[in-house]
Order: structure tokens, then sequence, then C-alpha cells
DNA sequence: GGATGTTTAAGACTAG
DNA sequence: CTAGTCTTAAACATCC
């Protein structure tokens, strides 16, 4: 398998597996959940490299979505005619990758039936999701006489429709400096331009994890993965006033060090941005975002 | 018929 | 080396 070894992804095969990928579609979208085309659609614009041979790789990431227990199908409700279900990671998936790396995860995520405090059972999952669907709903239909677009109404009066966050979620994915193997660093906003999307657009895709500023202003941190974007720790990010545990869960201890993420940090909430991986880009450091903020971290529940 | 979803299988790869 | 993960391929079923 292609290693990252030049200085842009765009014609190469991004360095995420198809879950990740996938993932980073779901949690793209406000509702958290998508219906496939739509995850064909999120991948193919953001990623050049899956323009081609288009059979192959949907056929393994359909593979991945019915195989994989971190995702879960909601079928369309009789106002949301089309085809196909929609897709959703299970409310408790938010550990799957360790180490920050979304290369490989180190655990795969099983539903565990023993858990009576979360959904475990895709069914369950899936009505969990739905009630938090129907919320953000609310929420936004609320939101709608004000300015804002469509998601920041997840600070008002709900609950984020999933209170986890993901680790794999492209925030914390992207939204820094890109170091390769190579030694040649990428910043995330020359990139955009070959279709990866940017720190503004997922403050709008991610207002509950951006919107308070809580994560803005993260401290640098020092990477030690070659990989830096992968080598985030973004448990610490991910776990935030949690209520569901995560099932597979473990992380490395945080550095000790806090990030100046408490102070708010406003920053590229960008609402006029929509969601597009064009040209806007952030113009903060895109490597503040994602530090450790230790004291997110949270539940290993092992 | 095409898109979607499920399942099985095999090989490559990586962490421990 | 082993076990787990990831990717790819393929066959088949179901749905619109």
């Amino acid at each position: 398998m292609p290693r990252p070894g030049r200085n842009t992804y765009s014609d190469q095969k991004p360095p995420y597996s198809y879950i990740s990928l996938t993932a980073m579609a779901i949690q793209s979208c406000p509702e958290k959940m998508l219906p496939l085309s739509e995850i064909y659609k999120f991948i193919m614009d953001r990623f050049p490299y899956y323009r081609e041979n288009t059979q192959r790789w949907q056929n393994s990431l359909r593979h991945n979505l019915s195989f994989n227990d971190c995702f879960i199908k909601i079928p369309r409700r009789p106002d949301q005619p089309g085809k196909g279900s929609f897709w959703a990671l299970h409310p408790n998936c938010g550990d799957m990758f360790e180490n920050g790396s979304f290369l490989r995860r180190r655990k795969r995520f099983k539903v565990l039936t023993s858990d009576p405090l979360a959904p475990s059972k895709p069914s369950e999952a899936a009505h969990y999701l739905q009630q938090q669907h129907a919320k953000l709903r609310l929420s936004a239909l609320a939101a709608t006489g004000a300015h804002l677009p469509h998601v920041p109404a997840y600070n008002l009066t709900t609950p984020p429709p999933s209170t986890f966050k993901h680790p794999f979620a492209i925030e914390n994915i992207i939204a820094r400096d890109y170091k390769v193997p190579g030694g040649l660093a990428f910043s995330t906003m020359p990139s955009m331009s070959a279709g990866y999307p940017l720190h503004g657009q997922l403050a709008t895709a991610w207002p509950h994890v951006y919107g308070a500023g809580a994560l803005e202003s993260a401290a640098p941190i020092s990477v030690a993965s070659e990989y830096g974007a992968y080598g985030v720790p973004i448990k610490s990010l991910c776990h935030g006033a949690q209520s569901l545990p995560a099932v597979p869960v473990p992380i490395k201890p945080m550095p000790p060090h806090l990030p100046a993420f408490l102070s708010n940090s406003p920053q590229s909430l960008s609402p006029t941005s929509p969601h597009t991986a064009t040209g806007q880009s952030s113009p903060s450091n895109p490597s503040d975002a994602l530090s450790g903020p230790a004291t997110l971290q949270s539940v290993a529940v092992h």
C-alpha cells in the first residue's frame, strides 16, 4: 500500500482507511448521518484519488459499512424518500483509533451488550441517533430565525446530537500542518487545493467541537510520530463531557501541559463558510487546533 | 437494471 | 511469529 511520501495526496491514495474516510463523511454533516451516495460524494470531493476506480473502492466502502459494527444503518423516515438508508457512526465507537493513528485502528469496534448505559445493539443505536437527530432538527428549527446557519443550534438548546467526539473525525486528521515521512511538511492550507477540507469548514461541520472555542487554540504539541497528522493525541479531543462510554478505549496519557484551548478563541468559526473544500482557509495556525487537552481526557473504560 | 447492502474469502500489512 | 486490521474482489440478495 502506498505510504505518504510526497508533498501532496492530490493524486495519491490518502493514508486513511475506508473507515476513517467514512467517519469523516458522516461527521462532516450536521445530522451525523449520510446516505451512501453522499458518503461517496464526500470522499470524491475531497480526495481526488477516489474519483477513479469507483467500483473498486465503493465496493470496499460498502463492505466496511456492513461489516463494521461502528457503522449503523438508519432507515429513512417516510418524509425522507430516497434510495438506501442513512449511515451513522455508532454512538459508542469514539475510540476505535489509538495513538492517533488513522492508518490503522488499534482495536476493532465491537458493540458490547454488557453496557447498560449506552446503546449497544445497532437497532438501539440507530434509535438513539434518530432521537438525537430529532432534537437537532428542533434546535436547528429554533435557530432558523437567527442569522446563523444550520449548525450552531447545537450549543444553544440541546446537547450535541451525540456527545462523543470521534478521534478520527476529520478535524483531528487534517486541521494542522502535515508532516510526511520524507521530511516534507506541507500545510493543510495549500493542500486544500488538492481537495482537503479546511479548518473553517470543520468548525462548521463540528460546531460542538469548535463552536465553544473549546478546542480551538491548543498550544502546539510535539508530535512524536513522523506522521504528524496522525500523531495527534486525538483521544483527548474526543472525550469531553462524555456521557457515553466508548468501547474500545485505551489511550496513552496526555502530555501534562495544558494547552491554551481553555481560553476562548473563537477563531475561524466562519459561519459563512459553507460545506465546501474550496479555497477558503483558516488564517489561524493549522497546527493549533489539535493539541491534546489533557483535561478532556476521560473515561478510559477498558 | 442499477444502487444498495450482506457476506465470504484471501492476501498484505502492522503491532505486540 | 501471531493475531488483528485493512483492502480488494466477488457473489448474492434486496430495493427503488
